[in-house]
DNA sequence: AATTACCGACAGACAGTCGGTCGGTACAAC
DNA sequence: GTTGTACCGACCGACTGTCTGTCGGTAATT
């Protein structure tokens, strides 16, 4: 039996099928088969539309994160929002998800030892990505006198790889005390990196108090 | 023809075989056939000294890293070094090799998209044993005033994890002006969450001069 | 004679290829 | 406005080559 469909809508069915999979298994721990049996085609169908196995996660992830960095993006520019309420709330729908919610699974499921491939390139577009949203915010909060440091840029990068790494990854086996005192000295740190007053940004402590697992109250 | 070696031995030949292969061209791209042709050995052999083609990487990521942390932590138990002097040979240390200068290739091609796993547990093993060698030394700086900081060792593990993310990895492609940019904002925001004096950090800077291709006056 | 190291044929799984097929659409002819 | 036809994009699935890991057996060593 032969269905034949347009071909974007066939693509975002297997990058839908591949994405499950991936959370569930995988990149490596999926083959090929699985998503064709998923998707319910045949291996020439998946060839047609994607040149390797590859190329299925490269588009899975630019379209994970188009999705969550235009979301996070638009908060960003919500000028109505004090700098730091929006600070959070940008890291929120970076943490949480893309809007519709429908790219929260895979994100719980990447930080594996298999999922390494996906994980590196994932970690390379949140570097590349996030700090440019944040560091205009963190230029208001230097103009209203709340911030101070010549390198905006650079300190969000940098706060941004260590929170992903330790806090996201797995890279650190953490008690949750462990856990509590490395974010106690995580803010405190981010406080002299961006030359805020001592214990001004204790307030986003509330961001890893549920860790991941919040989804309460997002009005979004 | 049939040649009976000690198991370590023949242990340790593979695994030098694995090392260059995989510098070479990857783990994924390394097949355990050419391994095999390599050290000159049948296809049961191999699997008789590892269960696994990643448990070969697993033993030679961890010798490898025998070598480059117990180098480090010996300069950096001497204290008759000056503290900042003393950073900065053991920073060297690691960046360059383990002594014998026999896992130094591994090093320079590690940082390539195939070999993620492999550069995800490295990287594992760098976050988890380079902070605890350095922060003592951090503490030594605190009580001499140099230093002045309450958390010692999560601004090392973020020192670390930030470096190497940045100036090890390839996250981000960086032109050498760049890169010059970010060496110097990122010295800058090293004194700020050490408490260090401005500037009293510059002299590290050095380190970054000829990046990783440094190899001239290693006395060691 | 027992243990340790080694061999190589083999099974099973998987990514990617290729020639061929089918459904839909545009458009001409009637 | 119904029928004929030419074309193309989407789809199929058998097949190939490669690779990892296994297993029964064999040679050296003690």
């Amino acid at each position: 039996m032969r269905i034949v469909k347009e071909a974007e809508i066939r693509r975002n069915e297997i990058l839908d099928a591949a994405e499950e999979l991936f959370g569930q298994k995988g990149f490596d721990g999926t083959s090929t088969g699985d998503i064709l049996g998923k998707v319910g085609i045949a291996r020439g169908t998946l060839y047609y539309h994607f040149k390797s196995k590859e190329d299925i996660m490269d588009a899975l992830i630019e379209r994970t994160n188009a999705n969550i960095l235009g979301a996070a993006q638009h908060i960003a520019a919500d000028k109505s929002i004090p700098v730091i309420d929006r600070i959070l709330r940008v890291v929120m729908a970076l943490n949480i998800s893309g809007g519709n919610g429908s790219s929260t699974e895979i994100m719980e499921h990447i930080h594996k030892p298999q999922n390494a491939l996906m994980h590196q390139k994932i970690q390379k577009a949140i570097i590349s990505g996030v700090p440019p949203i944040l560091t205009p915010i963190i230029c208001e909060g230097i103009e209203q006198g709340i911030f101070n440091t010549q390198y905006p840029y650079e300190c969000m990068e940098m706060v941004v790889i260590y929170a992903n790494t330790i806090f996201d990854d797995d890279m650190v086996e953490m008690t949750d005390e462990v856990r509590m005192s490395r974010v106690l000295a995580f803010i405190s740190n981010v406080e002299r990196l961006l030359g805020a007053e001592s214990g001004s940004l204790m307030s986003v402590m509330q961001m890893f108090g549920n860790g991941e697992e919040a989804r309460d109250e997002d009005g979004e």
